[in-house]
RNA sequence: GUCCCCUUCGUCUAGAGGCCUAGGACAUCUCCCUUUCACGGAGAAGACACGAGUUCGAAUCUCGUAGGGGACGCCA
């Protein structure tokens, strides 16, 4: 066990082979929880030896969804230039071969792992037999005990082996004290030899793993439970390389609503797709951060800064959770409603952007519109459909609206409304002029409630429903209004 | 199949033997506010998977059963 004193350093240590999923995000966010609750480091470690699947395209997809969940990183690859920063590296495990291989090299020589030849084909054989015969479907290397020069004879020939790392024979249980599920047990049988190296020289993950985290002085891995099992290989690993094991902590996966592991068929899983549907991402953050952990204030909205001051990882749940989108949405909403109006427009503003909205510009009229607004929405994006009737593009009238003009007072109502609307003086309404232009159709059209309002917004901004109209109409400019008044009673 | 993990309202969770007639949040429903929509406020309904033990006492401890999940790769 590591010892305490020791400075935490904990890392992420994701596989660049598409984009970050909500879990992967959820653990790279505990983990940067404990590292800045404890004053530690927190490295970004990229575990690109999949050659086939990795990519650099994904490197940078994941490191910038890092950087809109605001996780940065003390070690790794630098988020701009993909350098590597830190006095660990390098941190990418495609450019640590020679490092593994060393370490490989040393087990073999240790007598602690072998050459070993078998083909595909073959261990297909053994596990179809193995399963058959009711056994678990481990490998069985007649070249376990072959002697380094025996491999190497073959080798000169042109086979090209697997190192693979050679299980005890003694069998025994292994004790694991994770930080979230207790004391967990596993017989060493449980695994039979498994590869270190492929033959293509590129190693795999558990041994790659237990290499940089010792290398790395990682003293916490808070990983995903999909990991547990494989913590007896690399206890074996750790154990024959007579390191200290750091302290593992497995945290429940995320499940859909169908209770299966999460993924795409579920809708939205990435944080690249959470971004664009207008999240912010403090409140995914916070949404992911309760999947698993709750605070010990027993709140539930909470900021990065709450949840960094409040983190533990003995408030960690072993059971895994289901994604609920409608909180989320919910989440999303509270933290987007609490903004300072200036930051929730710079936040908004991209989205109107990409729908071609043409807005006035004075910050007088855009904290006003938020301030009508903000209550509707839920997410940024619901500001494109909020905000399109205040620009200067004719409106859909909905079915609703066209209900509410076949009310035989409609027309008249309208009608008078534009009258009034091109007398005005102005280019903008105010909450005053608008009362009492409303006060006048009141009067004249004798019409009062449903009908004299419904009308009246569905001319504005093309549906009965909204806001109050003596906020909405101020925010929208003379002769838009004069124009829509137009456009709903010829479309009538 | 084997091994490992998990199991409190529909969902996220609180709960570490008596404070539990099981608390909170989302969703749902009702009412209030209100010209409408949303926001906001008040309230309702809703759970300890099952069975045995241990104990004066169990959601909490133990063991079984069931269900779910994960791993068993030259993926991570």
């Amino acid at each position: 066990m590591s010892d305490n004193t020791r400075p935490v350093r904990v890392r992420f240590a994701p596989s660049p082979t598409g984009y970050l999923h909500v879990g992967g995000a959820r653990t790279a966010f505990y983990n940067y929880l404990y590292a800045r609750h404890m004053g530690g480091q927190f490295v970004l470690r990229i575990e690109d030896t999949d050659e086939a699947r990795s990519t650099e395209e994904s490197l940078r997809m994941q490191i910038g969804d890092l950087e809109w969940l605001g996780l940065t990183w003390d070690e790794g690859p630098d988020a701009k230039t993909l350098k590597d920063m830190g006095s660990h590296g390098p941190y990418r495990q495609s450019q640590r071969k020679e490092i593994y291989e060393s370490y490989a090299l040393k087990l073999i020589e240790l007598g602690k792992a072998y050459y070993c030849f078998l083909t595909d084909a073959e261990i297909e054989e053994q596990r179809a037999a193995s399963l058959k015969a009711g056994r678990p479907p481990q490998v069985d290397s007649p070249y376990r005990n072959w002697t380094v020069a025996q491999a190497s004879e073959r080798i000169a020939k042109g086979d090209k082996p697997v190192v693979r790392f050679k299980v005890t024979d003694e069998k025994r249980d292994y004790v694991l004290k994770d930080l979230v599920r207790g004391e967990v047990r596993f017989p060493s049988d449980m695994v039979g030899d498994f590869v270190l190296i492929r033959s293509t020289g590129m190693p795999v993950y558990n041994f790659c793993c237990v290499i940089d985290d010792h290398l790395m002085h990682i003293t916490h891995v808070l990983r995903a439970e999909e990991h547990l099992s494989n913590t007896l290989r690399q206890m074996m690993i750790y154990e024959a390389l007579g390191w200290d094991l750091p302290e593992f902590g497995h945290m429940s996966i995320i499940l859909g609503p169908d209770k299966q592991k999460l993924s795409k068929r579920h809708g939205a899983t990435s944080c690249f797709e959470y971004s664009q549907n207008g999240y912010l991402p403090e409140a995914l953050l916070n949404f992911i951060a309760l999947l698993g952990w709750s605070s010990p204030k027993a709140q539930e909205i909470l900021s990065v800064a709450d949840m960094i001051a409040q983190f533990s990882t003995d408030r960690l749940n072993p059971a895994a959770a289901v994604f609920d989108e409608q909180k989320l949405l919910w989440m999303n909403a509270t933290h987007l409603r609490a903004l300072p109006h200036r930051e929730l427009w710079e936040r908004v503003e991209p989205f109107l952007t990409k729908a071609n909205l043409k807005l006035p510009g004075d910050w007088a009229w855009r904290e006003q519109a938020l301030e009508v607004f903000k209550t509707s929405m839920q997410t940024l994006k619901d500001a494109v459909e909020l905000f399109r009737p205040l620009s200067r593009e004719p409106v859909d009238v909905t079915a609703e609206g066209k209900e509410a003009m076949a009310w035989e007072t409609s027309s008249k109502v309208v009608s008078k409304w534009k009258d009034l609307v091109a007398a005005h003086q102005s280019d903008f309404m105010t909450e005053a002029q608008f009362n009492e232009y409303q006060e006048k159709i009141k009067t004249e059209c004798e019409v009062k409630g449903k009908q004299l309002f419904q009308p009246i917004r569905v001319a504005v901004i093309g549906k009965p429903q909204g806001a109050e109209l003596k906020v909405l109409v101020p925010l929208l400019h003379k002769e838009i209004l004069l124009e829509r008044a137009s456009q709903v009673l010829a479309t009538n």
